[in-house]
DNA sequence: TTGTCCGGTCGATCTCGTCCACTCGTTGAG
DNA sequence: CTCAACGAGTGGACGAGATCGACCGGACAA
């Protein structure tokens, strides 16, 4: 992982289907080394995959909402993880520290469709409560910040 | 915008890398009418970019966290959002419904980074409070949910 | 019928991806 | 010091993919 890695992946967070040929250009390498990179950035998990970014308003999921569970004692974190994890519309799932143990964005084409998730979570063993808060407009999202470079000289690796 | 449209937005979402060849061959057209679709979905601002995955812990942005900003009355939400933005720890910005009137998505390596940038959060003007929820683990996140079809025949478009 | 548009196919050409053999520094053991 | 082993990069070759222009056929309106 060195500045080269690092230039390459920040192409491919701009520009995910950038080519090899066009990346060795970039970083000044040809493409089979480029190339070689590039596998073992995939192969150490650095590099997850690769996905195009929609607009979820032209694909008719024009609503985004914000959904915190509040557990009750009786919960059990695997079962609630995988009902979540069962409902399609989940697009992101975090375990908070409060509280509001898990926070869920999802995104519905309508209203119902929220209402009908709601209840729906509602109904999930373990959890007590929901507090779901609509997104009126989204600023931006997951927008990539540079890869930060080996800032601690100290032998973090 | 038709089931083939469809089904190549979910292939993109899956593997953003998939060549139009392969598209091609999913769909059961040729490469040049594929790259022809794909094409109008970037003008039409269906796909807006395409994007590598990148596991953040692995490259040093270890610690993710959820931020909640309350404004107070003189608040100018554009200059807000202007500061917001300038700031390349800020993944995500949503403006919401509520008192918490936006929540970042905010990812550094190490605490301290994430005190300085709540000093720097609460320096801003129109800022009354922030609150910040640290994520003991991302469950899942960003998953691409199907497409939906046409399920309203009155013309939605 | 005829002209036109839209979406798709086909074929040619150029670029790209990928494999392999080779080179060049570096490292560590004898 | 010498030499072998290793990792990283280069260059060439070949097959696959991208891309462009010309052509085809159905839908539609005049």
């Amino acid at each position: 992982m060195d500045e080269i890695d690092r230039t390459i992946l920040n192409l491919l967070r701009a520009d995910g289907r950038t080519s090899y040929a066009e990346l060795a250009r970039r970083v000044g390498l040809t493409a089979p080394s480029v190339q070689d990179r590039v596998v073992k950035l995939e192969k150490n998990g650095v590099i997850t995959g690769y996905r195009a970014v929609i607009d979820p308003e032209t694909i008719g999921l024009g609503i985004t909402a914000l959904i915190g569970i509040i557990p009750d004692n009786s919960a059990d974190h695997n079962e609630i993880c995988e009902r979540l994890r069962a409902i399609p519309q989940m697009e992101s799932c975090y375990f908070l520290a409060g509280v509001e143990c898990y926070q869920l964005k999802v995104r519905v084409p309508k209203m119902g469709d929220l209402e009908r998730l709601i209840h729906r979570l509602g109904a999930i063993p373990g959890v007590a409560q929901t507090r779901t808060t609509i997104t009126l407009s989204t600023k931006w999202e997951d927008r990539p910040q540079p890869v930060p470079g080996e800032e601690d000289p100290h032998g973090v690796d």
